[in-house]
DNA sequence: AGTTAAAGTGCAAGCGATTGCAATTAATAG
DNA sequence: CTATTAATTGCAATCGCTTGCACTTTAACT
């Protein structure tokens, strides 16, 4: 029951002290500012950094945060209701993270609830900077926020109104086109989208509505193809007769497109025969399902690194976020086991 | 190419000249010190939090933390050469995540990868305190730095040889006994375990394999039916004949599980006519598989909640963390399809 | 009303770095 | 060897809040 040390550590003051220098000077050793062109004040800086060695002298971070403004970490926006981190954006998020933590900064999760709760943690400051995942629905107030404490931030696969903010995009409309035409060149003419539950707010679900509809040549209105409904639902339509029956469906993500296949699988269509199935959000397992699905691609680690660059650079070089770049990344087709011919019938 | 306004924000100063009061005065109005017993001080106190309120005043966060000490954010340790947060460990800090937002904690990544550079991360004393993530193979090191500076730290599923930190536990070893009668109840006496290619070294791992050979009553040398090899190899087992030919599989997670029910497909054997598969690690899209996987499940969430609230009382109580306290959660079998009686032949 | 305890207030000292400025020292040029 | 310039150094302010201490005010009793 020893009550807890106080365990000071060892400030700048003391290495200064030791040294026989002011804390100046410390400072400006151990940070290099000092260009030590001469003789004497190489050696001296060397050994002040010795002395500060031996003491296990460690700066004070939130002193230095403090004192410098910079807290050398960024927020990373994500709704707080979803599971986090669902598929794909694993492996952006770790490419975010391990990007950054290559140049000292870490990551801070910032869950954005419907609740507005969160507005505070702007007006706190806690970070340097913010990347908005996404699947996050706030984008706007969240962007409006961000723009009013004029800090850096990066979009990720996502859009606000007011174009704003950088952001790093994946092409998900000339995706669509990719997957449609491994289609179409299968001898599909009927295809489905089946979008799940995903809101129509996100951009990925924009953009691959558009690129559906655009290539199908569908009026806005026709939504006969385009479901948003369960499993159950939609075998009806696969289910059904005639010339417009469905002979293809291309899912929004991995959430469809596996309780699909089974439930494909228990109405006894089979995969790719009597019906293929493509997938946006290549996962871990995608080649593992039965059949193995082909899907649409993207180098989710890349969308990560690249998003904390464009972060960083603003952090760090000062750069006014007004000149908003945005990076396009393709997205590129893997055939696997799930699309086939058309049937013949 | 307007030049970035310094665009100071109102401090607690000009809040307490703005209220006629000292600057003490105002920061305890507003962090709730005084009682406010009295009718004028409340009234006081009230009018104070208003023209804060008015003025836009946010506490500095990076001030307040360098005054107090405390940052209000835990570090969240995960090996850094891994995709983050594979399968239920993204529940898990979902979890964790979830719950420490709910005390106003933030959650700080912190990748440790094999160098040692993450330890300089420990000397800044960035965080409050520190989880450890199951998969975390640097465990020893790391507790150690932790011990080091004595900080607040919790253990997620996880062990060091020292015994010095609390921790949340799954109890895996329970949960492979489970797993063997369910097995043994449908008639299968040959079992296999899949380990594929963990490590030995992680807790769970142990914990299972500790488990399986006593309740297969194998002598801790025959490894015989204790595979550490991928799908191609593991089939030369499944595939061999005599009376030791296994007839049902283990799987230490979905990552082997999905791709063995794979293997098996394409191999003709039937899942479960010819060959039960039982995995630990339930996911989202176990329900989903081709047949749909019997599994070893236990509530992620709840572990990481629970991990957060042992981790916020060694924070706030300042209780001692050598009293090191052990919560171990249960694990419960989902029965799905992947599971059957012994075939007669 | 007077005494006592409790609550509230202001002063000023931290917290531990960074940094502008003036003074000092060293390097370089003439 | 001196003049000039460049590099280095120390002083002290700054960052914005919390908090211990001494003091004043208020509330609660007799």
């Amino acid at each position: 029951m020893t009550a807890k040390q106080p365990n000071r550590r060892t400030t700048i003051y003391q290495v200064a002290e030791r040294a026989g220098v002011s804390s100046s000077t410390v400072s400006r050793a151990l940070n290099g500012v000092s260009k030590e062109k001469s003789q004497g004040s190489a050696s001296r800086a060397q050994r002040i950094r010795q002395i500060a060695e031996q003491m296990g002298y460690q700066p004070n971070w939130r002193a230095r945060v403090f004192a410098e403004g910079k807290t050398r970490s960024v927020g990373l926006l994500q709704p707080s209701e979803d599971t986090m981190f669902k598929g794909v954006n694993t492996q952006i998020a770790a490419g975010f993270v391990s990007e950054l933590y290559k140049h000292k900064y870490h990551v801070v999760l910032m869950p954005i609830g419907e609740d507005q709760e969160w507005q505070q943690t702007f007006d706190e400051q806690r970070v340097d900077g913010y990347a908005i995942m996404q699947q996050l629905d706030e984008v706007e107030d969240v962007c409006e926020a961000i723009v009013r404490h004029d800090s850096p931030a990066v979009l990720i696969n996502n859009t606000e109104n007011r174009n704003y903010l950088p952001r790093v995009l994946i092409d998900d409309y000339a995706g669509m086109q990719l997957a449609i035409r491994h289609l179409t060149l299968l001898g599909h003419s009927q295809i489905g989208l089946h979008l799940g539950t995903h809101s129509l707010g996100h951009y990925s679900v924009q953009e691959r509505l558009r690129g559906f509809q655009e290539a199908m040549g569908f009026k806005s209105g026709d939504d006969s193809m385009i479901w948003r409904e369960d499993d159950q639902s939609i075998m009806r339509h696969l289910g059904r007769g005639g010339s417009n029956r469905p002979t293809a469906v291309i899912c929004y993500s991995h959430q469809e497109a596996i309780p699909l296949l089974y439930t494909l699988s228990q109405f006894g269509i089979k995969v790719p025969q009597d019906m293929s199935v493509i997938s946006f959000n290549d996962i871990e397992f995608s080649e593992y399902l039965n059949p193995p699905l082909t899907t649409m691609a993207y180098d989710a680690d890349r969308v990560g690194r690249v998003s904390a660059q464009l972060l960083l650079r603003q952090i760090n070089e000062n750069v006014d976020g007004m000149e908003r770049e945005t990076v396009t990344l393709k997205q590129h087709l893997i055939v696997r086991g799930s699309t086939g011919p058309v049937p013949q019938s």
